[in-house]
RNA sequence: GCGCCCGUAGCUCAGUUGGAUAGAGCAACGGAUUUCUAAUCCGUCGGUCGGAGGUUCGAAUCCUCCCGGGCGUACCA
């Protein structure tokens, strides 16, 4: 049990009798924010005040001559306002820390299982990799672990992209504009090839479509600009229509660039003028596949194992594994059954020729099916979401997806709970939009964007050099894996310490740095944990069960002893916010009382056995709490670095 | 138009859901190595938490308005 909840039931039976709504109470119960306050406090005095008329200092005294701590901590003190200081008695600590030695969870206690479906990373196979593609894999795969870690039953799911509007434009550019001796050589980066081209030409021909009505637009404001009479009262109306046409203009400048691209090249130019309709071609291919069509299912069947293939290598780089990769495809039998029971249970109504689930208090509907017959994502995610509870009797679903989709996930889980899905618990584990250098998002469709297995080699390539560099004397293979752990765990740690709400803006060098506030920090303190124990000739399990005791001695032992002792809380609270940066901070912090502790405190060198033992016992401790959180979070803790 | 999100140190970001003097990393500057790994440690500098009101014992956090930015918004996923 962690140090907060036995300081919270201490404090439970003395808040009851003050309060009818204990938890709330008890949620005031926090750590100290800053040393010189003690270890905990409790801040619900004030509160508690107001409800009994009468000043916090004294509902504070009457809290303190009531909890009963005599055992594990000092008679509280009362500071400031009323807030209840709680100094933890250092022969407390020694015993828990004791305790944990012993404990293979590192005093983690397993939750009540669930059953849990986690959907994350899907990519597209029409398009590689990118690092846009990094944040789902990476955050969804962390939570996978932990989540696996404090009891619960999880299937991972990787819900690929395979049967969308994307395939078809492969398969229309396969037909047409294929390089054969390119697809024999790398078919999957022709088929990418192919997708770039079918969907630039699209682009090309809708941006000449929608230009001039983009600029008659563009007449139309200026023209109500012109037409105000009084700039001084409207001028909040002007600058609206100044950003307005700005904002049309620089849709404008993205079509002419689109525009100019194939213009300037001839051969560009002669398939556009070839190919007029190549959009609606390429639709009707994905209709064609979606409805049977011999030719473009062998198609399909023959590309698939191939990009399947391409993307499983990034994954091996990664250390991803999924339970299941259940693509959209798979779902694609299920698709007409879901519409039929929609509009059986007077869930969805025709509109504009399109089936569309209307949900109270959303303007957008959701529609599960197009005028042309087509299925969309929505209809696919219901029929996966049936599956799933079907299947696998999945209680609580989570879907790792960029933050932009939060509205599909809304319609999602509010048609589902209609559908008769009221009992599962859904989450969309939403994350921040991946950000170019310059602050604006990461565009996917250019050639230009950073592949990701590249970026991974290229990871690699430099902590392999730093590698060389400081550790000089480890043999190749240990070099060659050190140097994964570290460039691979330095890119998945780059991302994971963010809050995953936020945007994220895309640095490589930042991604690369191995100082500071990073994995490879965070694996630096672990090795110089394990080089002590190596260098001692110390049998890990034998000291374990060697009855020795965690004895403080100093400031920094018991900062760093007070920190293993809350991995508990720091699990768990990833769990409550399915937010893994909460792990990477509390690791970060971990390792930094670890090297101040290194620093102030010799332990080979201690001369007193019982100290020298006590310290072992803080090595092994904080070097498997390292290891395993660091593992939690999908990264890689080498032994000697 | 409607909806959602964001604005914290020069830069990149945390901020325990309303708590005490707002914290890290990077950058800059100064120091530490005959001692278990210097991929390290210690220190200094750096803030009108976008602005203005309000709520209360107490606000970066909640409410209102304003400024600035991002995203989504009927047949792409």
């Amino acid at each position: 049990m962690s140090i907060l909840t036995e300081i919270r039931n201490r404090f439970r039976p003395v808040l009851a009798d003050l309060t009818a709504d204990v938890d709330s109470a008890l949620g005031m119960v926090l750590r100290a924010q800053d040393g010189k306050f003690g270890d905990f406090q409790a801040n619900c005095a004030m509160p508690l005040a107001k409800a009994h008329g009468k000043p916090p200092r004294e509902i504070a005294q009457q809290i303190v001559d009531r909890v009963s701590v005599e055992d594990l901590a000092d008679k509280p003190d009362i500071a400031g306002p009323g807030f209840i200081n709680v100094r933890l008695k250092d022969s407390w600590i020694e015993e828990a820390a004791t305790q944990l030695v012993a404990d293979e969870r590192l005093g983690h206690q397993r939750l009540a299982a669930k059953k849990y479906v986690i959907d994350y990373s899907s990519p597209n196979v029409a398009k590689p990799m990118h690092v846009g593609h990094l944040r789902s894999s990476v955050i969804g795969n962390a939570l996978d672990r932990v989540l696996r870690f404090v009891g619960h039953e999880v299937i991972s799911d990787n819900h690929i992209g395979d049967w969308g509007t994307q395939f078809g434009m492969i398969i229309f550019g396969f037909k047409n504009f294929v390089d054969e001796a390119a697809y024999k050589r790398q078919p999957v980066s022709e088929l990418a090839r192919l997708y770039r081209l079918v969907n630039q030409l699209c682009d090309y021909h809708d941006a000449k479509v929608e230009r001039p009505n983009l600029l008659g637009k563009l007449a139309d404001l200026q023209t109500e600009i012109s037409a105000i009479n009084n700039p001084l009262q409207q001028a909040r109306l002007i600058r609206k229509l100044k950003a307005s046409i700005s904002e049309q203009e620089a849709l404008l400048d993205d079509y002419a660039a689109k525009i100019a691209t194939i213009a300037s090249s001839p051969e560009l130019s002669k398939l556009a003028d070839s190919y007029p309709d190549i959009a609606v071609q390429a639709r009707h291919e994905t209709a064609k596949l979606h409805g049977g069509d011999a030719e473009n299912q062998r198609l399909w069947n023959e590309f698939m194992p191939e990009c399947l293939q391409a993307l499983q290598g990034v994954y091996d780089k990664l250390g991803i594994k999924f339970d299941k990769a259940l693509g959209e495809s798979y779902y694609n039998p299920f698709l007409a059954d879901v519409v039929t029971k929609l509009q059986a249970a007077g869930l969805a109504t025709e509109s504009d020729g399109a089936v569309c689930v209307f949900l109270p208090g959303n303007e957008a509907p959701f529609i599960v099916r197009k005028k042309d017959g087509a299925f969309t994502y929505a209809t696919t995610d219901l029929a996966t979401v049936q599956y799933r509870v079907e299947q696998f009797g999945t209680q609580v679903m989570l879907y790792v997806v960029d933050t932009r989709q939060s509205e599909h996930f809304k319609l999602l889980f509010e048609t589902a709970k209609r559908m008769g899905f009221g009992d599962v618990e859904f989450h969309h584990v939403n994350f921040g939009t991946v950000l170019g250098n310059d602050g604006r998002p990461f565009k996917t469709r250019a050639g230009d964007t950073v592949g990701l297995e590249s970026l991974l080699d290229e990871a690699v390539a430099r902590a392999l050099q730093i590698v060389s560099e400081n550790a000089p004397d480890l043999d190749d293979a240990t070099k060659k894996s050190v140097a994964e752990a570290v460039g691979i765990g330095g890119i998945k740690y780059a991302d994971l310490h963010h809050n995953r709400e936020s945007d994220y803006k895309f640095d490589w060098d930042k991604m690369l740095s191995m100082s500071g506030d990073t994995a490879t920090y965070i694996q630096y303190a672990n090795a110089r944990m394990n080089g002590i124990l190596r260098k001692g000739n110390v049998d890990r399990a034998a000291l374990r069960s060697s009855g020795a005791r965690v004895r403080l001695t100093h400031a920094s032992e018991r900062s760093l002893v007070l920190q293993l002792l809350s991995f508990e809380d720091a699990v768990n609270a990833v769990v409550a916010e399915l937010k893994p940066n909460l792990l990477a901070q509390y690791l970060f912090e971990t390792a930094n009382r670890f090297t101040t502790f290194y620093n102030d405190c010799q332990v080979l060198n201690e001369t007193d056995a019982a100290i020298r033992q006590s310290r072992l016992l803080l090595c092994d401790l904080t070097a498997r709490t390292l290891t395993l959180g660091l593992e939690l979070l999908g990264i890689a803790a080498p032994a000697q670095m």
